[in-house]
DNA sequence: TGGGAGGCATACAGGTCAGTCTCGTTGACT
DNA sequence: AGTCAACGAGACTGACCTGTATGCCTCCCA
């Protein structure tokens, strides 16, 4: 359809579909068939660049880490604030804007993990990118000299999380919600004196 | 395979056979075809008891509130405390038994919420059975004589369901972790005075 | 100017999905 | 005793699933 001058190489045309389908819908109810089609790719293409739907899959976790994560999280992050506590209450305002999208499709990780068991290394992987957004905050959180800055960061993203899913049913207050109880929790673990 | 006398009727045997499969690997991945096999029960007769897997889902959805919500988690939480304040502090003890069953299986109502799309009558079914909870929890708040009931209710609820999807990736302390947090906004939403 | 790799299209295999149909049996109620 | 509804068993439909095989084309590079 596109001009071929322009056409991206087609392993990418497939990560490209793949994410914006796996993201959108979930691993589970996206068909190989389908990313073939709207990738405009051939079936034996695909599987030569992925052996199966499951390692595409974990492609589009590692994507989804890149674009999502850092890309997007992280440095929205660090734009809208410059001390640790101002970033660590910025990652709320950063997710107030994702959740007020009328295209708002939640976190692949958290639903990757929910469609998997413990034994399918999908589950694995997205608790794996999940840690990867724990020691993001847990960085932050110890930068602002906090007690226990471990616990403080899953603290932070247990909030973070939970404002997902309440966004997922309709509540468009829940990053501000989540962003009020993060600030009593960065006041609590605040370092003495 | 059991004794024909306290063979339970098949309308039931399928229902307890529903739960236990949705509950335990969630809607998608259970197949009618199991569901029938595991309560041993002609496949007509479970359409004639329910119209399709959507309806099966549905009604599993309402024994969920049922077993989970009403007979257990609100059983267990008015058991453990007496006043309005304790009883939403036990909400997250409740919760800590519960994460660390080595059967945990996750809140059911997350699940369904998350692996289906916005227009599917299961979401919103999901979304209502997650409001049941949320009115259980203000209505405790009120009784603390908060000042924004509503708003403490659905924050304290981001708390549980962020501790849920924690524990979901490992986290045995998640229940903990939320009930810190949880009494540092008790204590900033206590009514002034 | 070949040759080989990569890509496209299509058909196919083998399994599972939800849902329907048929038929034989059982059990309860008249 | 006879009737009828519910149930069990299993075959079947059509759709969809992941993954494979085949054949043709095109482009790049030696």
């Amino acid at each position: 359809m596109a001009d071929p001058r322009v056409r991206q190489a087609p392993r990418q045309r497939i990560l490209d579909t793949a994410y914006e389908l796996f993201s959108r819908n979930g691993i589970r109810a996206v068909g190989v068939d389908r990313i073939v089609a709207e990738s405009s790719v051939a079936k034996m293409t695909l599987y030569r660049h992925f052996p199966s739907k499951a390692e595409l899959a974990l492609a589009f976790l590692d994507l989804r880490e890149q674009r999502w994560t850092r890309d997007w999280l992280q440095r929205e992050v660090h734009r809208a604030a410059s001390t640790p506590r101002d970033r660590l209450l910025a990652v709320f305002d950063v997710l107030d804007t994702w959740f007020r999208r009328p295209d708002y499709e939640g976190c692949s990780f958290i639903n990757t993990l929910l469609e998997t068991g413990p034994s399918d290394p999908l589950h694995e992987a997205a608790a794996q990118h999940l840690a990867v957004i724990t020691d993001f905050i847990e960085d932050l959180a110890r930068q602002t000299g906090a007690e226990d800055p471990k616990n403080m960061a899953v603290q932070l993203q247990i909030l973070m999380m939970g404002a997902i899913i309440s966004a997922g049913r309709g509540d468009l207050e829940a990053a501000r919600r989540g962003r009020a109880a993060g600030e009593l929790i960065l006041d609590q673990g605040a370092p003495p004196g």
